[in-house]
DNA sequence: GCAATTGGTTGCGAATCGCAACCAACGGGA
DNA sequence: TCCCGTTGGTTGCGATTCGCAACCAATTGC
């Protein structure tokens, strides 16, 4: 509790809102951080933790190309041609030729990828569905709604 | 928009909106690992993204142990105290012996950090204000207050 | 058909992390 | 008081990762 204001203004301000967000999507970071790395763990023990969203977002998302990865992330397309490598020597990603454009592949998920994600993801939720238990279904959906909302305001 | 369900829940069950949660969570991620190295030249040209969440956390809590600050982020003490070195050199943090263990080592930001950081925030908080100009106070509020109530429920 | 661009891979140097060994200081017994 | 186990922190080392740049192949535009 009491998020502490480093910042002098007055309490219940716009400003102080702000403040308070940053706050605590830095817990939500370091959070996640911490989770990430056993999440990575439980989909495959040779995963690294820096591919896992990478391989979550290709699960949800559908096929792309791997420049678009580099783009999403804002990394350098070598590194994530290599992690690509590295996914599908694990079997975990496809490599298919893009049929409308002879330099390009298409990168998917396996569906023993998607098998061990799904499972992931169960587990993930009911943990989660413990964890949120005196939330009633309403706060949950108003929230998520509230969340969605926010990234639509901040993704341009 | 169209999030869309990877998994055949119906639409508006509990488990529906943790699969959404799960999936807005991602796009912050993805947006906030792009923003956080520009966020971190912003202090400072020679301070690596990777530390930067470091001395937020320093500035918003004051000062701590490094043993601490492993912990929290579920890292090596090793990297933690090269990484401390690091801002030591730039002179964004002080170490000075902890009076009650003389083991110990207390991190402080220095007050030229404190500026920078505050700077940043400033900047941050402005760019904010803009993004989230549709949003009345209330709705700000709320969504703090909630999101707040979530890191409480899943901070143990 | 040739030049410029784009998608992707690879080589290389720099930086980072985890593990482990190590040192110094604390603390609880015998 | 003297040990000995524990804790806080630094350092060495091997492995991994990233960014930059050079490079190849396929596409697009003129």
């Amino acid at each position: 509790m009491s998020a502490k204001a480093a910042s002098p203004e007055r309490v219940g301000t716009r400003a102080h809102s702000l403040g308070r967000l940053e706050h605590e999507f830095g817990v939500v970071l370091r959070r996640v951080k911490r989770v990430l790395a056993e999440r990575a763990r439980a989909v495959h023990p040779d995963l690294p933790a820096s591919s896992y969203l990478m391989l979550s977002y290709l699960d949800e998302s559908g096929p792309c190309r791997s420049s678009a990865i580099a783009e999403l992330f804002a990394m350098d397309k070598g590194a994530i041609s290599r992690q690509v490598q590295h996914l599908a020597d694990l079997g975990l990603v496809e490599r298919t030729p893009d049929p409308a454009d002879g330099r390009a592949a298409l990168l998917a998920v396996t569906d023993e990828a998607r098998r061990r994600m799904a499972q992931v993801q169960r587990d993930r939720r009911r943990w989660l569905d413990e964890r949120l238990g005196d939330w009633s279904d309403e706060d949950l959906l108003a929230f998520v709604d509230t969340l969605s909302r926010y990234n639509a305001s901040l993704d341009y």
